[in-house]
DNA sequence: CAAAAATATGACCGATCAGTCATTTTTATA
DNA sequence: TATAAAAATGACTGATCGGTCATATTTTTG
């Protein structure tokens, strides 16, 4: 890796937690260069302005959070196990995944009303996890794992709406009792669709 | 009320929505009078600062929210009526009943790792919330309406949980089709432990 | 209705913001 | 190793931030 490449990636790697802690209004240009050590004339050689360094941060927590998703799945292969471990993996919103909390709920509900293009990109991220647990669920069901009623696309969206909605509870509350009764259900809710 | 409180009370009204859709930090001074055609002085007149304005304005869009939800469930007197009333009354987060979409996500995900008093009104807030739902569940269970088995701090938790992620779904994708599933489902829900 | 108190105004302040750029230092190349 | 290119520096800019205050206006009160 060049250097001006390896030093772009390093400036993405200090901010990404910046950001998704403060948030993008409220992270200045200059808790990145004290983050970093860097000047600010050498921000601006790697990153054109805030608003692009801000994209590469949350495309850098997203893919963390997906990176870390895919590896605590991919130890198991029947479709409950997995689903299993996708729920394990976001249990403990007060040690998550990654620095900050659920960069989804974070970036999303900031962006929501105030930057379409981070918007569209948490959008996508949704859309894509639940093509991903709705394939697990239709795997279980083709597997004979689950029972057919089970309807793929519902049950992914009720699975992370409950996650997030979950996520945030916890986090406000500080504690995770709300969040392992959402655990305890959905492993419930799955264990009785399973044959 | 005397001339001050009134002007007060309109700067709160101006400024809940801006805060709500902007955030407290991306939110300037200059937006609430632009807003109120007031001017800067007349603001720290009624506010000592923005941080003090910025909670009247969070505690302005929660009773709103509180407000219009009592109302909603108020017309009903059955608890199933009634909680029924409480999903519809989400059941659709782009055209929220406060301008800005919800504001327990908004304020609380921005105030997480930065805001202890916001976070710790946005907690209460929730708490109030679980009280009233698992309310309603118990007096369903007493009433013969619901199943003795359902739990009601689990099934309050569960709802909450999925009506907040649901909204989040619906804002980030900018149609409801996730929320009517969300609704969908808690209806079933509902319905399978009536009796 | 006159005096006092409350409220409204907008110029002003220092701090901080995002962003620029001439200059220096480091790295890559031939 | 000499030269060119890339990267790093930090002083600087203009805009905007939250907040102050002397002054003017409006409202309340006696």
């Amino acid at each position: 890796m060049a250097k001006g490449e390896e030093t772009r990636q390093f400036i993405i790697e200090k901010a990404a937690p910046i950001f998704n802690t403060k948030g993008i209004a409220a992270t200045s240009m200059s808790d990145i260069m004290e983050a970093t050590k860097l000047s600010k004339g050498s921000m601006y050689v790697h990153f054109e302005n805030k608003e692009v360094l801000a994209c590469a941060a949350v495309d850098h927590n997203i893919k963390m959070l997906n990176t870390k998703i895919q590896t605590a799945i991919s130890k198991y292969k029947t479709s409950k196990e997995q689903l299993f471990a996708y729920i394990d993996f976001f249990s403990n919103p007060l040690q998550p995944p990654v620095f900050g909390g659920c960069p989804l709920l974070n970036f999303g509900t900031e962006a929501d009303d105030t930057n379409p293009i981070v918007k569209e990109k948490v959008n996508t991220v949704i859309r894509s996890g639940q093509v991903l647990l709705s394939g697990l669920v239709e795997k279980g069901i083709a597997n004979g794992e689950f029972k057919t009623d089970l309807k793929p696309g519902d049950f992914a969206t009720v699975m992370f709406a409950m996650l997030e909605g979950g996520h945030l509870m916890s986090r406000m509350s500080g504690n995770n009792d709300k969040m392992e009764i959402i655990v305890k259900t959905l492993k419930n809710l799955i264990d009785q669709n399973s044959i």
